[in-house]
DNA sequence: CTGAAAGCGCTTACAG
DNA sequence: CTGAAAGCGCTTACAG
């Protein structure tokens, strides 16, 4: 590999001015800088940017921390996420690291990596990696609420609870009196969240939220998202008493039309149905269309960018941004 | 931010000896090892990638190379790319580096990125970043045909040409004389093969394929994929004779099949479409069900990483991967 | 099992 | 405008 050893030597000058052709930091006689290119051009030789890196202590590179099991796959949710965070670093020059490799206990496998800061996906309660990104002083922000809130920790998240609240509230009014609700996976705050949101409805009007209405999204037991919303109707259509069905996602209420359609339930008379949806145009274009409320997984993630880029300016800067999703009425319900 | 220097002095070692506590690559008597991290602990010490990396030159991380335009989007086959490679990498203890920067024509600009070998998507004509590449002996594999096609190069594509002729053939077997092809952006590679298959079904049976019979996305005219295909027959339909469609994607399916709902165009009765399609889920999820063909963007990327990474064990071996897709007869021809 | 020292390829204050 | 030298935080052959 050609360093700027080689083109020093061989352009009869420092590396300090090679290094200053590269970098523009210093001025450098044009004849120089020629002389410079030219042999650089000849050689082979582009800067290292590790070795830059190290000497300078930035990277332009901020991480994205999204851990994913030996063989799971990335969710929709997460998908567009990264789209997002990758579409706001790059308008800003930066580039993005996804490290979607597991946790690992192992204290002596953890480094610094070679990032400006980080953004953290599905904090989990009481997550041991933010206090250790805090330690380090490296800048970060979670997408998802992280348990307990801290004053201190910047973070970006749907309205989860009010959302589902309203969901609740509004197929409650319309006279639905049980509801289905197949919720994200138990191990997600934003799951808990909703179902907090949705019970709060149910209290309002001085009925409970029956446990055996709430489904949770299992990865043993569900081959995709879409089959866990045919399947789960399959399994307790007849059985519970529901009138409506909230879903996690927009593919799980693809899979609720198809088994609605199997069992020729009419969409909305004897079913209605609403998503929790992340995918921008999917909703609409179903038969029927979707009603939905609309996150934006690329929106989260794109603000979650913006945030940390400012952080990294201004380490003193803290935002807790909630970002709101709005109920979109279609035909679905 | 505390460096391997502060632990070896306060806990009364050299830097070796912390080094190798932390990396395992040669033994370190237990007492010490446990006096070593005691102290990472309390000072809050964890190695630094960067540091590491211009040592041992390795950085365990791999570059997706995929420039975005200041302020573009990515599209569903880029997403799905990124997936599949983000999953098979991180299953083989890789992260990956996404460079979505606009390319810079000032040479002066690029440097060696802190990877161990790079991915790069949509190859253009005698692209100037694959010299490059080879000059400094970067691991590269392409996502999509080189042109000129070069066997030194590695990289996987689908067969598109075929997959084109057979749905042609298809078609026009079918009875279908007049079919509308909404392909792809005209400046990417699979434009062309799909283009070219389609005509050659057409020179089979006689006929001379109708330039007009073809459209091009473009992100001027189309807000996205589902857009384009709706006002593609909104449009055309009535001025042009066709009875079949061929899109792009099932994004682009869906519009078309919303736009066959509002002119009470019945299918496949009164019109066939087939989808190139790219979503593994999507095209068996809409009504009616949509015929497709299965390529996947997703395994495109898997492939591609498997293939870097084994490029980068072995720096002799080139692959030059076709993905055969497959036509999936469905409800909607 | 452990240490001292050179080296990885850059940058940058200092001096001219 | 340019050079010599120290430094960024690690690793690793060599020696013991």
């Amino acid at each position: 590999m050609t360093t700027i050893h080689d083109v020093a030597k061989l352009a009869g000058v420092s590396k300090g001015t090679v290094s200053s052709v590269f970098s523009k930091k210093r001025p450098i006689s044009k004849e120089v800088t020629e002389r410079v290119l030219a042999i650089s051009k000849e050689l082979g030789y582009y800067p290292n940017h590790v070795a830059r890196s190290l000497a300078i202590k930035k990277t332009m590179i901020i991480g994205l921390r999204m851990p994913l099991g030996k063989d799971s796959s990335m969710s929709g949710f997460e998908i567009q996420m990264i789209s997002g965070v990758v579409k706001e670093c790059s308008k800003q020059g930066y580039r993005v690291l996804i490290d979607s490799l597991p946790e690992l206990d192992d204290v002596t496998q953890f480094s610094m990596d070679p990032v400006d800061g980080v953004i953290l996906l599905n904090p989990r309660k009481h997550d041991s990696r933010i206090a250790r990104y805090k330690q380090t002083s490296t800048p970060l922000v979670l997408v998802g609420r992280p348990d307990p809130v801290h004053e201190e920790i910047s973070y970006v998240d749907n309205n989860n609870k009010e959302l589902a609240y309203e969901v609740g509230q509004y197929l409650l009014e319309s006279g639905h009196t049980s509801i289905l609700f197949l919720n994200a996976a138990s191990d997600m705050t934003v799951a808990q969240d909703r179902r907090s949101g949705l019970a709060e409805a149910f209290q309002h009007k001085g009925i409970s939220l029956p446990p055996e209405s709430v489904l949770h999204y299992s990865r043993q037991l569900h081959t995709n998202a879409s089959d866990y919303g045919y399947e789960s109707i399959i399994h307790t259509y007849g059985k519970l008493p529901y009138t409506a069905v909230i879903t996690d996602t927009d593919r799980v209420a693809l899979g609720v039309l198809r088994a609605a359609r199997e069992l020729g339930l009419v969409i909305p008379d004897k079913l209605a149905v609403i998503a929790f949806s992340n995918d921008a145009t999917l909703a609409q274009e179903t038969t029927p269309s979707l009603t939905s409320v609309e996150l934006s997984a690329e929106i989260l993630g794109a603000e979650a960018a913006k945030i940390l880029l400012e952080i990294m300016q201004d380490s003193t800067i803290v935002h807790q941004r909630i970002v709101d999703a709005k109920l979109v009425f279609r035909e679905s319900c």
